[in-house]
DNA sequence: CAGAATCCAACCGGATACTG
DNA sequence: CAGTATCCGGTTGGATTCTG
């Protein structure tokens, strides 16, 4: 999914994946296609997680992933982190505006599987 | 991408990947996600193409994985493979109304990548 | 509780060479 | 032309352990 960075001739960075230009396509691939970001993104949906319920919630999944995962969809403004000073202390996950657009096109998705489904 | 299968108590096969039941979000992911796939469909999506030609158009690919995300894309009816019988064979690659519909949601991935750029 | 660090096996994908 | 076969290094991601 990642899409090999150039330099041009003039010094700026550029994307080559085959695309016209750098490829928005392949960008948003590589934010929404991550190994289980769809599950946590469709888990913060209605309401904030805390993390290792969250954790729980992905079966299959392990702290690693989904703690490195949320930090990639934090940094691209999906979600949001929340630390509430209780002790031991707890940090609950939100979604934010453009995580729910996200969310509109993950439904899209799951109307087209299903349509065709094999 | 690949969801774990398991076998329910039915002994019916399942998808365990964090979603409710059989995700058909992860499912649609494992078809599109896939790398070059979105290039692959976003070249073909007005006109038929040719192996060697559509593997030269995605740079930085080889043909190796665009044989290998064709047949995929095939298997899973996005595309038309089409043999022409000249000397040598030619094989052009075509979109079939299932991959039309997938460009849609592309095409929505791009806007909302485009939408909040970084 | 909420993670980071480490280790390692499995898979992915690029390069190259070969076939009908 | 339209692929397949093989090799192989890099990345991925699961298990486990450790920390504030």
């Amino acid at each position: 999914m990642d899409a090999r960075i150039e330099i041009d001739s003039k010094g700026r960075k550029s994307v080559r994946d085959g695309c016209d230009e750098p490829c928005a396509i392949e960008q948003g691939m590589a934010i929404l296609g991550g190994k289980w970001t769809a599950s946590i993104l469709w888990h913060l949906r209605d309401e904030p997680v805390r993390f290792n319920d969250l954790a729980r919630m992905i079966s299959g999944s392990s702290k690693k992933m989904v703690s490195e995962r949320l930090r990639h969809l934090e940094a691209h403004g999906l979600i949001r982190r929340t630390v509430i000073e209780t002790k031991p202390v707890a940090v609950s996950y939100s979604i934010t505006d453009r995580g729910q657009a996200a969310i509109g096109i993950l439904e899209e998705l799951q109307r087209w599987t299903e349509q065709h489904a094999g």
